[in-house]
DNA sequence: CTGAAAGCGCTTACAG
DNA sequence: CTGAAAGCGCTTACAG
């Protein structure tokens, strides 16, 4: 509650009043272009405001109009390269509208999400935009942010049941469509023996990327070994650590679809160290289609989900929200697009 | 100046005190934690603040005292891995003091960053922290600005020369002792032919990275050929689409010093399209360090900045500089550290 | 220990 | 077309 810090003096309205001899309410019709005021007087009140050096206090403006010109972002990780491009999508949009972008990080803790939207709920954003982090909770957010302020839910579930009256809007990616074309692509391509690799399971995009995954498996009449299906942590270490649990039985799988473009690299560091050459004795697919997918050796055949475009949606949904907060909430999903690379074009027969 | 957005009515201080008995004053006392207030009404007004579901109008607050609780960060590049670890960084650290991160991103463009500034500084931050776009100019920001509002510059110098009375702090990175380092590692590796491949001669950083290089070859008594400095956009795709121009006349060079990693990245791929191996028949270092640094075939060699202990220092920074206002101007310079890896382990007698 | 009053910098009916 | 007055939600001397 404390930690403020004290600023200097600066110009205000009423400087400039005075140094024009007309009244603080003039100045201000000026300030926010009405057209009630003479073009003489607003001539002389924008010199004036220009030899002063006067700087707008929107805050002051905020209150007294009881609007708000901020927009909080509240990002599980911002150093994903994924979320960084959502991130800058975001702010393009809340800046063209004139509205600032109010910045918070949890790094997948839901106890500092709790502290991050309690901060940023004092400063009175106009809406949230929330990525929550991995085991956030509906109840836990919304008794942080209060049913008042008009959230959008991007690219996660949370946890429990969102409340009735609590009028969210979720954007998400289609992730089980998304890795349903992967697998029927590696299927195509006349693989039988594939598996679905990294990520937990009580994440609900890693639930969503293995229940395509399985439907296409289904669809194709295929079965799944248990040993097919490996969790672990999103990140290339761990995925490169958990590969021989792949080949820990047989069948080995020949083709796998990872949870997510980093465990797909750390699968393609995994292989390597087995003596495997993915994309010619193995084929995967990862999913985000980040900066370094269609540069690692092999490319990597991912699907694409066009984060600053989804970052840019997101405020615009947001900002259409704040038009007509009476609208019913609405849940977009965004199809996502399988993009073909090396990684995944190993061919079936090395059984 | 316009597009703010209304919100609902809002639980006050005077409701609390009305719902209680007791003035706004107390309320307000109990709010900030003061000790005047006695036990018996402070567990009263408490009880009704939990109540009532209030949320402390910090912008309110902030107005009344002439205090300031955002931190605002103004990048040239989010999307860029660098900066997005930065900017967790400072986002850790203003969110602990109890700031708030207002971000601004101005995707190197010196105008979108006056738009950026002047739209942050209407909502009064108490610092601000700047890493400028290219060709971003002193006096410009100045203006912008004004002298009242404390600045830290990140990472790159500005254009134009900075007015006495504009007290900035600066934290940069010791780029000319870093590509020093790396052209020392070449040379003592046994190359003789080096080169300085990418970026533009007008930024700053490229500026003092080719100063670096130029240093340790003239230490070393090695000359530099006219066509061993090639400029090109720090991006993959132009310097995989420049490094003919590396060969171009005789002799040619056995190893390159880089811009940074991705100008790196992009050699690594027009060295392969020329058959050449990165690592076995040619060195190379980057520099950054970024995730695919490590990941890269093959891994590359390159000076690490640690941009996340990065954004935190100057976070750091900010902080004590509103502490100490009338301070002298700090100019803090950060080592880098050479990470070597096997992009520069080719032997130089390939000549 | 508590309350009445003034004021932060703005905006907006309402008169004139 | 312009000004006097009230008020946004808070804080802080100042009395009592």
């Amino acid at each position: 509650m404390e930690s403020n810090t004290p600023i200097r003096r600066k110009i205000t309205l009423s400087d400039i009043a005075a140094g024009c001899g007309v009244s603080r309410a003039t100045v201000s019709l000026v300030l926010r272009g009405s057209p009630l005021v003479n073009r003489k007087t607003r001539a002389r009140v924008e010199e004036e405001l220009r030899r002063q050096g006067y700087v707008y206090n929107r805050m002051a403006a905020n209150l007294r109009r009881r609007t708000s010109s901020g927009i909080a972002l509240v990002l599980n990780e911002l150093a994903n390269p994924f979320f960084a491009e959502f991130a800058a999508g975001v702010d393009e949009v809340v800046g063209e509208a004139g509205f600032v972008t109010l910045l918070g990080c949890t790094n997948e803790s839901p106890a500092r999400e709790q502290a991050v939207l309690g901060s940023l709920i004092e400063h009175g954003p106009a809406g949230i935009i929330l990525s929550p982090a991995e085991h956030s909770d509906a109840s836990q957010v919304l008794a942080a942010v209060g049913a008042q302020t008009p959230l959008l839910l991007f690219n996660r579930e949370l946890g429990g049941s969102l409340p009735e009256f609590a009028h969210w809007d979720r954007l998400t990616l289609d992730n089980q469509h998304g890795t349903r074309l992967a697998t029927e692509h590696l299927i195509a391509r006349g693989h039988r023996r594939i598996a679905f690799f990294g990520g937990h399971r009580d994440s609900s995009s890693c639930r969503q990327r293995h229940a395509g995954y399985a439907e296409a498996m289904q669809a194709a009449g295929l079965p799944i070994e248990p040993h097919w299906q490996v969790e672990c942590a999103p990140t290339r270490l761990a995925a490169a650590a958990q590969t021989p649990a792949l080949f820990a039985a047989a069948p080995a799988p020949t083709a796998a679809v990872c949870y997510n473009d980093a465990v797909a690299l750390g699968l393609v560091l995994g292989l390597n160290q087995r003596g495997l050459h993915p994309g010619r004795d193995f084929a995967l697919t990862g999913f985000d289609d980040i900066a370094e997918a269609q540069l690692s050796a092999p490319p990597l055949t991912t699907l694409a989900a066009a984060p600053r475009a989804r970052g840019r949606q997101a405020a615009e949904l947001l900002l259409q929200r704040l038009r007509e907060p009476q609208a019913e909430p609405r849940h977009t999903i965004v199809p996502v697009q399988l993009v073909i690379r090396e990684s995944s074009c190993a061919p079936s027969d090395r059984s």
